[in-house]
RNA sequence: GGGUGAUUAGCUCAGUUGGCUAGAGCAUCUCGUUUACACCGAGAGGGUCGGGGGUUCGAGUCCCUCAUCACCCACCA
């Protein structure tokens, strides 16, 4: 025996994925002639470690690369790390705040550096923990985002799109974070209900005839107002319009303007116009053509308002806004409000919209092909829904801010005339802070891209676009899987860039996954403490336990609790593999054997028909991404066909060839799912010297008799109706008899063997307790007082039998149902009648026998 | 305010174009040391598919409506 008695993940992980890696099995040849499958997996942040999420996307992947790889096609699973600009910097700032040292004690090219050392430092621990989740990846095309290449491709799309116009610097209002001091993308600002105040404000006519009421939540911001907006229609309002107004606190004079913009129903109808810090305010006053003040700066101080409030705080000079209104009457009403307020999505401080200088794209023609490829369904959704909803994400979108104030990313390559702010080149040399060109000097540009800028180019970045033999052979990819979350960010600008950069879509699926939540239910959260460690389940249960337990009843879109029962019904189906194994180690031995099924019997013939139906079904489930259904099929075609009926029929005689091709056509159907225990067991059997499990051939179906494979289901039919009535019977000792049928007397000894009793056997009729299910005639030998315990058993099937048999006559006798319902339905709706009516008659024999 | 998804056995979830006498795993109950496996085997119980209406010969599946939960989007001053 070289199995041991339990299947230890752990002892063979490692030198199973050694051996893969040696032999170079997940590095696929261009040009060789197959068709390609290529997935590039979404490159997780290089500074951490995976989390749950992570074993869940490689899951997906790599089941459905191994899958097509086995097909015969030409299949990529290729990995890569994302540098994850903001997201890292901010890990890497908890990091020196450890030390007592802050981002502002290193010029940017030292934090760059320092961050470029603190990544590099966790890239072994990312690939080991990929290696662990049994990655079939190639790992001699890793990628990181910060690859010169990928660079280099960041660099021409700016270029590209800078002489297409579709790149501009513009002073625009921008989402700003003034605790880590960069702005953002509008999808990056997290929006939640905030409890807050209205404040009722008097703003004095100047010339004295009354006053306008403003409400607002954002007192402090009145010192940079610059007017006050009323509806056009308003009747409460019409006579002020055109007249200024004193505002308070400060010594300016301001216009009352008509916008259609004011909703008269809300507050007071009259709104404050603040253009350097809101968004809304901000189109009045381009509409007006109003001045923009600034008040609050970069980091969220007071700036350019009267001398008591300077240098304050938003919140302070909050309250100091109000205190002085309410000193000097001017505050009419304080009501409680809640309304919803951005905050970073990383320190939770509240975004200020600032005036700020930055590198904006012009998404409108970017999005008009984008959406004409969705609509005319150029990619496939998993679900399809997800589709939809991006056709109207796109249609709102608005120009993209991509310049970010931080030191961790791309530079941007762009330079400034040091003598004429508005001349602007491109220029790549970003390691040089100024160049000369055409005798004028030029200063780079400080900021750095959003790391979204890049990304957005990665299927054919990766690829090597536009020359490289990858992205003819492997562009557009077979499938992006990824996580529902980053639908927007992410796939969204990936179609967009593809179709701008390379003409085509970049992938002709996408499957979004949902999130792994916790036990309960609820997203995991460090600040929650629910995050689940992959890897620490991996160790727990093995690397196949934990792909299998997470794709199990995972279906795409939709969020699922992590449930470790599955978990571990998977690590038991991993174990029944290997016992399996085992019992047919044992009765083969190591000689090599025949792959060429030779099968006898019905239930040789039965399996290879179930072999056969599994092999189709599991095709089917995974090219529509239905991963769940095909590791249910697996899993049942192992424990339930293979381990209970056939493994158990071979106890009583077995045939070497169709075990052995019964074992070796199950690993490969399962070696997707659970790759290491499969692949060890073969190489443990090495029936094939030499071969690996993970490179050989998905089995090709063998047609099975398929009216011996039926005389299994009759076997099967009267040995779980013995089984069943030996219960009720409560004994096993009893023999079934019947009038001489033939197939009774072939397989009698295979009957009494599965169903545990002492013998079939010939006798003369009418004695004991006659099956019921059995199309063919026979009884078990019991005398009449034993049967009693049996008949009780007979009145509930009684009733339920009678049940099923009216309501199949009531359908029946529906002559709309037999004129309308399609033919072949009819024909079956008889059958299961007249198959009911012999069971029920079956039924009232016995009871008649015994009563 | 707009949108999407969910609501099916005690729990976690499947259920493709309407044909279902509604499935799986776990849990529960009964029995079992049978030549691989107790990470096992044999059997059993458990659901009027969130409520209400409609279309249809036929609805878990399609339509309308209500309720509850979750998420996303939006410029609620």
């Amino acid at each position: 025996m070289k199995l041991s008695k339990a299947y230890e993940p752990g002892q063979y992980e490692e030198t199973i994925y050694a051996l893969w890696e040696k032999s170079q099995a997940f590095t696929p040849q261009s040009g060789n002639g197959k068709p390609s499958f290529s997935i590039v997996v979404p490159p997780p942040n290089a500074n951490g470690n995976l989390h749950i999420g992570h074993g869940l996307t490689n899951a997906i992947e790599d089941i459905l690369v191994r899958y097509h790889r086995m097909k015969g096609y030409n299949a990529l699973l290729l990995p890569g790390a994302d540098h994850a600009g903001f997201e890292t910097q901010v890990v890497y700032e908890k990091h020196l705040a450890k030390e007592g040292k802050s981002r502002f004690d290193f010029t940017r090219e030292q934090l760059y550096d320092q961050i470029y050392e603190f990544v590099a430092q966790n890239r072994d621990n990312y690939e080991a923990q990929f290696r662990k989740l049994g990655a079939g990846i190639d790992w001699s095309r890793f990628t990181f985002t910060l690859d010169q290449k990928i660079v280099d491709r960041a660099y021409a799309t700016f270029k590209q799109m800078w002489d297409d116009k579709l790149i501009y610097r513009g002073k625009r209002l921008v989402n700003f974070c003034t605790f880590h001091g960069t702005a953002f993308a509008d999808i990056e600002v997290a929006y939640q209900e905030d409890a807050g105040h209205l404040w009722h404000i008097s703003y004095p006519l100047t010339d004295g005839s009354g006053e306008v009421v403003v409400a607002t939540t954002r007192p402090e911001t009145m010192l940079g107002d610059t007017a006050v907006a009323v509806h056009p229609d308003d009747k409460r309002y019409a006579k002020y319009i055109g007249k200024t107004i004193h505002l308070p606190l400060t010594k300016r004079e301001i216009p009352i303007v008509a916008d259609a913009m004011v909703e008269q129903t809300f507050g007071t109808g009259a709104v404050k116009i603040t253009p350097a810090h809101d968004p809304n305010d901000y189109e009045v006053a381009q509409r007006h053509d109003l001045p923009m003040i600034t008040v609050i700066d970069h980091e969220g101080k007071m700036t350019d308002v009267p001398e008591a409030y300077r240098g304050l705080s938003v919140t302070d000079a909050r309250k100091q806004v109000v205190a002085d209104l309410e000193a000097a009457s001017l505050l009419v009403k304080t009501e409680a409000v809640k309304h919803s307020v951005g905050h970073c999505y990383k320190c939770g401080t509240v975004i200020e919209p600032l005036l700020r200088e930055q590198w904006f794209v012009n998404m409108q023609p970017l999005v008009k092909p984008a959406i004409k490829a969705l609509e005319d369904k150029q990619i496939t959704f998993y679900p399809d829904n997800k589709r939809t909803q991006l056709i109207s994400y796109l249609q709102g979108l608005r120009d993209w801010n991509i310049s970010r104030q931080i030191a961790w990313g791309i530079p941007i390559p762009a330079f400034q005339n040091i003598d004429n702010e508005d001349d602007w080149i491109f220029d790549d040399r970003v390691k040089e802070e100024l160049i000369v060109v055409e005798g004028k000097t030029y200063r780079r540009d400080p900021d750095v891209f959003d790391t979204w800028f890049s990304s957005s180019s990665w299927p054919y970045a990766t690829l090597d676009f536009p020359e490289g033999a990858d992205f003819k052979e492997f562009y557009p990819l077979s499938v992006m899987d990824t996580g529902a979350d980053i639908l927007y960010p992410w796939v969204s600008r990936m179609i967009m860039f593809g179709l701008y950069i390379t003409g085509e879509v970049p992938f002709k699926n996408v499957y979004l996954h949902g999130l792994v939540l916790d036990q309960h239910g609820a997203k995991m959260s460090k600040s929650k403490g629910n995050v689940i460690d992959p890897i620490t389940k991996v160790e727990e249960f093995g690397s196949d336990a934990f792909r299998m337990g997470v794709i199990a009843g995972q279906t795409a879109g939709n969020n699922q609790p992590y449930d470790e029962t599955k978990v571990i019904g998977a690590r038991n189906f991993c174990n029944k593999l290997w016992n399996v194994a085992r019992f047919i180690e044992d009765k083969l031995g190591d000689k090599a054997v025949s792959t060429v099924p030779q099968p006898q019997t019905p239930a040789d013939h039965w399996m290879l028909s179930k072999l056969q139906q599994s092999t189709e079904v599991i095709g089917l489930y995974l090219e529509s991404f239905r991963l769940a259904e095909a590791y249910d099929t697996i899993y049942h075609l192992l424990w339930d066909d293979f381990a209970d009926w056939y493994i158990e029929a071979s106890k009583e005689a077995h045939n070497p060839s169709v075990l052995a091709y019964s074992l070796e056509t199950i690993l490969k159907l399962a070696h997707p799912f659970a790759p290491f225990v499969t692949e060890t067991i073969w190489q443990t059997l090495a029936w094939q010297p030499d071969s690996l499990l993970t490179t050989s051939d998905w089995p090709e179906p063998v047609t099975a008799n398929a009216k011996q494979a039926k005389d299994f289901e009759a076997i099967k039919t009267i040995v779980t109706e013995v089984r069943v009535m030996a219960r009720a019977l409560k004994t096993n000792d009893l023999e079934l008899q019947h009038s001489g049928e033939a197939f009774l007397n072939d397989h009698a000894a295979q009957i009494a063997k599965l169903a545990k009793i002492t013998a079939v056997s010939e006798a003369p009729g009418g004695q004991g307790v006659k099956l019921i299910q059995s199309t063919y005639p026979c009884w078990l030998n019991v005398s009449t007082e034993k049967a009693q315990a049996y008949l009780k058993e007979l009145d509930d099937q009684q009733t339920q039998q009678a049940s099923i048999v009216q309501q199949l006559k009531k359908r029946l006798g529906n002559k709309s149902y037999v004129d309308n319902a399609p033919e072949a339905i009819v024909k079956q709706t008889k059958e299961q009648l007249a198959e009911a009516e012999r069971l029920l008659q079956g039924i009232q024999e016995q009871k008649q026998r015994f009563s």
